[in-house]
Order: structure tokens, then sequence, then C-alpha cells
DNA sequence: CTCGAATCTGTAGCGACTACAGGATCAAGG
DNA sequence: CCTTGATCCTGTAGTCGCTACAGATTCGAG
């Protein structure tokens, strides 16, 4: 059977890498060139192909990235994965981190929301030639 | 006596308006270079003179940039500013749009930090060879 | 006159992609 | 077998909002 093959069944094309793992073709081969993805086996012709390790790879930093990991942290992250002795300690150390800068983001933009809120309400909003709000930042 | 030069005693160098704005010097060039600061007057050797207009609206870019209106937005209001019929409901409805952007993001954040938080309790922090973060990442 | 600070122009780098150009290869239909 | 259109390849340049140089000039104070 064709499962014999190097990869068995699974091998598939960086098109359908980039349909199963949410990630688009340009980013999967940048996420090569700057080595968070190993150089993949190749056909005779030079066309990429994954098995399904890659793709848990590939998805891996793809939940990384939507939660809001740079890159580098992600590279930190992986380490420890393909280091194979992740101790969790560690990762719940990176975890908190970030945790706190997702929290420091969320602080700043409230308070941004809050400065154009009451700005906003300076406004009564008509076709007035002067703009609270506009003097508001021009002042401020 | 100094106060007899063109732009009376408030003319001043790029650098004393950095100091003054908040900006640094290589941002100043930049909105020159991007447009949203108008070319100013020069000394005969070339260096760049401002007076208060110019401080004016330099304060008013980087308001609007820590509140996080794009350079784009910006240029709009600015558009409305230099046309001088800022009419205040077209100023209330950019911000509106952008206060709605950066309500979006908080609850992009929020969402983050749910899904963080949660991974993160299922982690009990020790050495353990497996860890409960990078088996949620892998697996989502 | 000399020295260091300030300024000038122009270009390249950051992060995390995205968007081409221009060519090669593949799979299916006729 | 041949054509067609989809997919893939490499390499480079663009995005955004700055920041950081290099190398030259000019300024003010001693």
């Amino acid at each position: 059977m064709a499962a014999g093959t190097k990869q068995g069944s699974r091998a598939q094309t960086i098109g359908a890498l980039s349909r199963q793992s949410g990630c688009n073709i340009e980013t999967i081969r940048y996420y090569e060139r700057i080595g968070l993805m190993a150089n993949p086996l190749r056909t005779a012709s030079g066309r990429r192909l994954y098995g399904q390790g890659e793709l848990r790879r590939l998805r891996f930093i793809r939940r990384c990235r939507e939660l809001g990991f740079s890159v580098d942290e992600i590279r930190g992250l992986l380490a420890m994965v393909d280091g194979g002795q992740m101790t969790c300690g560690e990762v719940l150390t990176k975890a908190t981190a970030h945790l706190e800068d997702i929290r420091r983001k969320i602080a700043d933009l409230e308070r941004m929301a809050g400065t154009l809120e009451a700005m906003m309400a300076q406004c009564h909003g008509g076709a007035v030639p002067r703009c609270p709000i506009i003097d508001e930042l021009a002042g401020g």
C-alpha cells in the first residue's frame, strides 16, 4: 500500500497546510525563513512537503500569536518543547509575564477610552464651528 | 532686543521643539516627510525654525498618537483643522469610530487574558515533564 | 581659532507579516 | 500528447510608525 512511503499517507503540500493551519502560505514560508519552522522535506521538483508534526507545530505557533505572544516569546516556548524537558515552572513564568503585559495593555486602552469619552461628552455634535474635542486635543 | 527677529522671540530650533513637544527630533522630521507637519522656515544655513503654531500642531499630533489614533486618522483630523471648517459632528463621528475600535481591542485582550488564565489554572508549576499549558497550546 | 554640540540629508533597520514579479511544475480535460 | 489553469518556487519590496545610524556641515562658547 501507499502507507509505505516515508511520511505515510499524511504528507501534504504547503497549500493544504495553509488551509489546515489557518496561516497563509507566505506566512509559513516566512516562519521557515526566520527559523520558527524547520526546513521541510521537498519533492524532487522542490516543493515543500509537510506531515502531522509540522501541522501541530504551526498550529501551536498560530495559537500563541493569537494570544499575543511575540515571535521571540514563541521561540522560547518552542525551545522548551524541542528540548523535550520543558519545566512547567518556566512555562508558567513566561505565561505570567505575558499575562501581566496583556493586563497593562488593557489598562492603557481603558485610559484612552476614558479620555476619549470625557472629551466626547463635551461635544453636542452639531455643525458648530469650534469643536471641544479638537480644542481638547490641541490644548492638552 | 533680540525680540526683533522675524518670528519674534518665539522662533526655535528643532531641538527646542523636540524638548517642548516631547517628540524626538527624528520623529519631527519624519512627520514633515510624510506631510503631517508642513515644511518649516529655514535659516540661511538650512536649519529648521519653528513658531508657536507648529508647537501646538505637534502637540496635537502627539496627543492623538497617545490616544491611539493612526497617522492616517490624524491626517483626517488635521485636514478638518486646516480646512478651518471642522464640523463638530464629523469629529464626533471619527472619535466614536475610534472609541469602538479601542473597545474591540480591549475585548480581544480580555479574551486572551481569560484563555491564558484558564490555561495557567491547570498548571501546578512544578518541574513536571509535561506542561498543561504547552499541551493546551499545541492541541487547540 | 578650536572644539564639542547641534543640525543637516539620506538610508537602513525593527516586527510580523503581505504582496508582488517572473518563472517552474502539476493535475485534469480534450 | 497537449494545453490550460492552479499551485508552487525564489527573491525582493512594501506596510506602519518610528528609530538609528553615517558622514557632512554649522553653530556658539571659550
